[in-house]
DNA sequence: GTCAAAATATGATTTAGATCAATAAAATTA
DNA sequence: TAATTTTATTGATCTAAATCATATTTTGAC
């Protein structure tokens, strides 16, 4: 239903490896080994990746398109990262339950690689620089998560709209002027607060000069006060 | 100043290592190259373990006695996690810069273990099972964090109290009846409320009979309801 | 044992941000 | 293109929880 093979985006899993932090130190045997059975899959904006709370047998490797990781509770949703090309997704229960701990879906278009779990699994114990590069992947998404927990809980409104856009300026789309992808909604979800709260303060920002906004097109016009609303909470 | 070699706590590392879901699983030789000059320090309630933002050189086991490991922000502290015998505690940032992402401190006499970061990074390279074993401890974390990112925005002060409070019945003390060694303030930092909100919520749980609470003695009475609490919201 | 300091508890007030309500603007569909 | 739905925006109101103020109890020092 939602995906299909994309042979025009992925005739080679060497192109993708070599993007691939993790799978570009793989020697040419273990990747062919890892790659054996791999497949791709493409997904429109909006469609689910995968649900919270199921099981699974793959991780994912996302080759293009922005995807949003989110936990669902309580009618509401926390999105908790944002991910681009060339990350693992997925994979946060491999080594506890096999389930997924959150809930997936694309904002893009996006493509997506299905790498076989065991066979991921054989690799680490053989591959101790894999094992090494996974275990320094995993340490920084929990370093993530622990500052993301540090903001949300202790800044108010500013402070965590004011990173938000810092991270999707810096971290997402690399550049001080950039389509914010994400619906109001979204963004809101994000933050951790309601759509008309994210709203009235990126209206506030646009008042003070330190934004402009025009549908979704957003652009910093004063990066070194928002770092500082944002440091400042 | 804060640590003594205690040697009648720590006369074998075998001891301690069997009790250790990761050092159980080394060989002798593994675990004789580990210990070689692991050493051990105690601390007395309240001191300061390490500090949010310091570099080390050794991951700490703990030993014996209750940590405490919080975020510090904005004159805030944001309690992450409790820790208890036989976990490994310092290591968030060991394969990303080697510095404390996070404060520690003993919650109640403390002996703890330190063990040369080089010489454990050396086993993870050497022992897969052992490095899969990491992975495993890391990946728990990670969870336990994204859990807690759910609750504490989600939920409202009658929630999370109610969360804390199994929290502490189930995963820390097992048993319905303990003392919370925690203050107010602190309980109130892992909930990510006031010390006042935190104790007017234990007050209507008093007034409801879904517990005691005489001084530091917490006794559940009617757990069901504050699981229905929490999960609620 | 007395006194000072710290921790706990409770009430009164304020406030940040949620909720509710109502347009306005985009995006989809027919 | 018009009609319909969805998304974005703005204003008014409400509320949970923070803050402030003040007792009360507990703890620790002398």
């Amino acid at each position: 239903m939602v995906g299909i093979f994309n042979k025009k985006d992925c005739n080679n899993c060497d192109e993708c490896n070599i993007k691939s932090p993790i799978f570009s130190i793989l020697n040419s045997k273990d990747s062919e080994f890892l790659n054996f059975d791999r497949y791709s899959v493409s997904y429109k904006p909006g469609e689910l990746i995968y649900k919270q709370g199921s099981s699974y047998t793959h991780l994912i490797n996302l080759t293009s398109g922005l995807v949003k990781l989110y936990l669902e509770g309580n009618q509401k949703e926390l999105i908790t990262r944002i991910c681009k090309p060339f990350e693992i997704i997925g994979g946060s229960g491999v080594y506890i339950d096999n389930k997924h701990h959150n809930s997936a879906a694309a904002i893009t278009e996006v493509n997506a690689c299905f790498v076989d779990v065991k066979r991921f699994k054989e690799i680490i114990r053989k591959n101790a620089l894999f094992a090494e590069e996974y275990i320094k992947i995993i340490s920084e998404r929990r370093l993530y998560s622990f500052e993301r927990l540090g903001s949300v809980m202790q800044k108010q409104m500013p402070g965590i709209v004011a990173e938000a856009i810092i991270y999707l300026s810096e971290k997402i789309f690399d550049s001080a002027r950039f389509d914010i992808q994400l619906s109001r909604q979204e963004l809101a979800n994000y933050c951790g607060i309601t759509k008309e709260g994210l709203i009235r303060t990126m209206k506030e920002f646009k008042d003070e000069k330190l934004i402009t906004l025009e549908g979704n097109i957003l652009e910093i016009l004063d990066g070194k006060t928002l770092h500082k609303i944002s440091a400042l909470g």
